[in-house]
RNA sequence: GGGCGAUUGGCUCAGCUGGUUAGAGCGCACGGUUCACAUCCGUGAGGUCACUGGUUCGAAUCCAGUAUCGCCCACCA
């Protein structure tokens, strides 16, 4: 019986081997899962952060896709009923924020198109972006359903935020109301809480007399009251002046009047807690319609609220003489009028919190404006519930304390957004101001109070924040609100994964809405990554220009190195730097496997195999694997990836490339071997190559796909006649080979101990050198016997000879199956002693210290039974050795 | 101002609920044209696990405190 041969070429050409491998899998319908759930198969869904529709995926992304791709090739291996469903979010404030600049170089705006072209602009760019985003998803590996592509803007979305919206709204959640919002005067938009990012600036504090109102109401030159501010500018907008109630320095001055510069204004000097003594002059002009401490204290004395800095940042007329001026310009004219009427104290330097928008950088304003709010207090409760009653958990667990503590601290959420791209919100005002919330597409028929028609009514311009509807994606993705087969199959979901940035922005949102909306925990496990950085661990940015692009990494070295690379040795939450040593792990590894494959199908006889007794090395393999197995099956279902790919990696590289294919070389390269042995030696050496690939393939899925097909076309009964890996079901650990096992570790401990003698001896690497084992006892004597050919080739010493003629050197291996040593020469055996007998002093502190434990009645009363007796053991194995070294010649 | 995290060989990092002789990759040293792979193979050096105290038979691992770094949250103008 002939044999089909299959070669592979010497290098592994990922940019050309990776995208067919992706056409492969995607004519086979891979990754969508049965049109029902397979009896007794388990749900495993992952929710994946749609990407913003805005660019292209960064490393991140790339990131977030390998580790949701591990789980979910090991969830479809294992034939759960897996769902992973692609998307992508349409970003409103990011959207814009690029496409302004693109119509910008374009010589056009947003003012200039008008809100229906913009939107059909927009529209273009989103359909380009969004297949790029789809393709750099598949370049990647990433096994997600496209038959199932979502995105936040289509009319399914649409729906549902309608829908939960108009929810929100019939329940008392959902209102509008004047309030002071964070304004962005760049993007022209309110901005939530998230959105205004803090940052530490150096800003000045100068101090401002307000002279006093004398009984005319006229300013008193001679009496005043210093106020310090770091926002000279909205002095316009002062309604009153606020001391602290006990502070004895401006009692007296409490109900009196001070008077605005420039305007003549008359403030009313009051009394505040919120004042702190010893900040300042202790004295605190307020201006409740542009600082939210000073919106509070209005709120409290009634103070009238005066809006002078307009949404583009430009001072209002309410600003008299300044009117019209830039924020920022009309900052210091402020000061220098101030200055040159003598009523500027001081001014120093003074470290600050400044807010900015998240999108542009522009400094945030704060600003009265009418604006839909949601009262989250109730989801948040709800949400934290779940989160301290462990049905949802988070990884990594600290995480749950600051989850905790943003739910305990939260306000209301300012939903409503300035900008055109977005779902429009559901709300119609009639002209009395009526306010109709409907769900339907076409809008209400009629204002619910007053019953005027719907050609009465206009929609509310303003949009959603994007985030209300990325908050409904794990549901409103399956088709909620209706009772959709997968809704009802895939909901509620296992695993939530993305990076920890998003904690509060996205996956807080999911779990209040989730349980609102639904009655459940949208997912069991929110699993956070961290951040990938840079070499010296900066975070990548265009700005910084040290941004590293995930397509252009996988071109050069493939998408399974690049995923080693990112994956290996990162534990949840923790920020890893990616260097250039982590790539060039990666891609050795997937060379390794590439090159260990290659051998296999080089190796392969011209006779095909028949029944034979299967090797030790063979034997001790399959064994092997069974352990990693087991082992990487507990830490993918513990979603310890980190884990799981040292495991695989181990195993793949020492054991079976080191180790095992170095056996498998004896046995088919012995002269005496049949071709009946040969052939049998093969087929094992394949056949447990297939399942390192099935280990392997969540980790490195094209190069084991690619290997796997190889097999296949040799002979498909060595892949269980599954063609494609990707459908092939996880490994069931093979039972451990206990004798197997044993017989390896005295081989294993015999070969090393002659790697040692000969380097220590300083024997040429190439040389064959003569052997001499004593064995430990019979039974070892038959073992050493069986496996002689392994050790010989593998410590390149010929001939051993068993039994001591009486003969002994000092220098010597032990090992559980006897004592060796080399037959070279006494000067170079003499030249190695001081080492081995630093080993023996070694040996010594190690057996002191066990039998020092053993000797202590608390250790031997107080630990388990289990501990005391692997001490014993392993004092046994050490004196073991240690007579072997030391024997008496 | 609160809170969280980190501190492990030269570098980058693993070490779960306390029980190994503390690991890996890179780097380093020495030796290798053994017919899969130099993107490789073999051998080796290198760590009082930041510091101090405590709990325990036993601590890198738990507790308290200190130091340094980083992050998050926060309405002192």
């Amino acid at each position: 019986m002939t044999t089909t041969r299959r070669e592979l070429p010497p290098r592994y050409a990922a940019a050309e081997v990776e995208p067919a491998i992706y056409e492969r899998w995607m004519a086979a319908d891979a990754f969508r899962p049965a049109d029902e759930r397979p009896e007794g198969a388990e749900p495993f869904v992952i929710i994946q952060p749609p990407p913003n529709v805005t660019g292209a995926l960064h490393l991140g992304h790339a990131l977030t896709a390998f580790v949701e791709d591990i789980l979910i090739r090991y969830h479809r291996m294992k034939g759960d009923d897996t769902l992973w469903l692609p998307g992508v979010d349409h970003a409103s404030i990011a959207a814009q924020f690029v496409l302004d600049r693109i119509l910008a170089q374009e010589g056009e705006s947003r003012q200039s198109l008008g809100r229906e072209r913009y939107l059909e602009r927009m529209w273009q760019f989103m359909d380009e972006t969004r297949e790029t985003i789809a393709r750099q998803h598949r370049r990647l590996g990433a096994s997600l359903d496209w038959s199932r592509l979502r995105f936040t803007m289509d009319e399914g979305s649409a729906r549902a935020v309608r829908v939960a919206f108009k929810r929100l709204y019939d329940d008392g959640l959902a209102y509008r109301g004047e309030a002071l919002v964070n304004w962005c005067p760049r993007c022209r938009t309110t901005i939530s809480d998230l959105e205004n990012v803090k940052h530490e600036e150096t800003g000045t504090l100068w101090s401002i007399r307000y002279h006093l109102a004398d009984e005319n109401g006229a300013p008193d030159p001679n009496a005043w009251i210093t106020v310090a501010t770091t926002r000279p500018e909205t002095l316009f907008g002062d309604t009153a002046v606020a001391v602290h109630p006990e502070d004895e320095r401006y009692a007296a001055l409490v109900g009196r009047e001070a008077v605005l510069p420039f305007l003549g204004r008359r403030l009313p000097i009051i009394a505040d807690e919120h004042v702190e003594r010893d900040f300042g002059t202790g004295a605190v002009k307020i201006t409740p319609a542009h600082d939210f401490d000073d919106y509070e204290v209005g709120k409290r004395h009634g103070l009238p609220m005066i809006t002078v800095i307009d949404e583009d940042g430009t001072l209002t007329e309410a600003a008299g003489p300044f009117a019209g001026l830039d924020r920022f310009e009309a900052r210091p004219k402020v000061v220098e009028a101030l200055a040159a009427q003598g009523d500027l104290e001081g001014e120093k330097p003074h470290e600050m919190v400044i807010g900015r928008c998240d999108r542009c950088g522009t400094v945030s304003e704060p600003r009265l404006s009418v604006q839909w709010f949601i009262d989250v207090k109730p989801l948040a409760e709800r949400a934290l519930a779940s989160v301290r009653e462990g049905r949802t958990r988070i990884i990594p667990s600290h995480f749950e304390k600051v989850y905790a503590h943003w739910m305990e601290n939260i306000h209301d959420w300012a939903v409503s957004r300035q900008l055109w791209w977005g779902h429009r919100i559901p709300a119609w005002y009639c002209p009395d101001d009526h306010i109709t919330v409907s769900d339907a597409a076409q809008g209400p028929e009629a204002c619910v109070v007053c019953g005027r028609p719907a050609s009465e009514l206009r929609q509310e311009t303003d949009i959603f924040d994007t985030w209300f509807s990325s908050g409904l994606w794990p549901f409103s993705t399956l088709g909620w609100p209706d009772p959709t087969p997968d809704y009802e199959r895939f909901y509620p979901t296992q695993v939530m994964e993305t990076a920890y940035e998003i904690l509060f922005f996205w996956v807080a949102r999911m779990m209040m809405l989730g349980l609102y909306f639904t009655d459940v925990e949208p997912f069991h496990t929110v699993y956070l990554h961290g951040i990938v950085r840079d070499p010296t661990g900066s975070k990548m940015s265009k700005t910084k220009g040290n941004v590293v692009d995930p397509l252009e990494m996988v071109e050069d070295i493939g998408a399974d190195a690049l995923r080693v690379a990112l994956v290996s040795g990162n534990a949840p939450g923790v920020d890893q730097r990616l260097t250039e040593s982590k790539l060039v792990t990666g891609r050795n590894f997937t060379n390794k496997l590439w090159n260990a494959a290659r051998f296999v199908l080089g190796a392969q006889p011209e006779v095909a195999a028949a029944p034979a007794a299967e090797s030790i090395a063979a034997r001790w393999i399959r064994s092997r694997l069974g352990r990693a197995t087991e082992e990487a099956t507990h830490q993918l279902e513990a979603l310890d990836i980190a884990g799981y790919t040292a495991t695989v990696y181990e195993v793949a590289w020492s054991d079976y490339c080191d180790w095992f294919l170095e056996m498998a070389k004896v046995e088919l390269r012995r002269e005496d071997a049949s071709d009946a042995d040969r052939a049998a030696t093969w087929r094992a050496t394949a056949e447990t190559l297939a399942t390192l690939l099935r280990l392997l393939h969540p980790l490195l899925p094209f190069v084991t796909e690619e290997i796997w097909s190889a097999l296949h076309d040799v002979d498909p009964t060595l892949v269980n006649d599954e063609p494609l890996l990707v459908c092939a079901a996880w490994p069931s650990p093979a039972p451990v080979d206990e004798e197997a096992e044993a017989t390896f570790e005295g081989l294993s401990a015999l070969v090393r101990g002659a790697r040692n003698l000969r380097t220590e001896a300083g024997v040429a690497a190439g040389a064959w050198v003569p052997l001499v084992v004593e064995p430990a006892d019979a039974d070892a004597e038959t073992t050493i016997r069986s496996v002689e050919p392994y050790i010989a080739a593998l410590a390149r010493v010929r001939p051993i000879q068993l039994g001591a003629d009486g003969n002994r050197p000092e220098l010597v291996a032990a090992s559980p199956l006897g004592a060796a040593w080399l037959g070279v020469d006494a000067a170079a055996a003499e030249a190695a002693r001081t080492r081995r007998e630093a080993q023996l002093a070694e040996l010594d502190r190690n057996i002191q210290r066990v039998r020092d434990l053993l000797a202590n009645p608390s250790f031997v009363e107080r630990a388990p039974a289990a501990v005391v007796e692997r001490e014993r053991r392993r004092l046994a194995d050490l004196e073991e050795e240690r007579r072997q070294l030391a024997a008496e010649r």
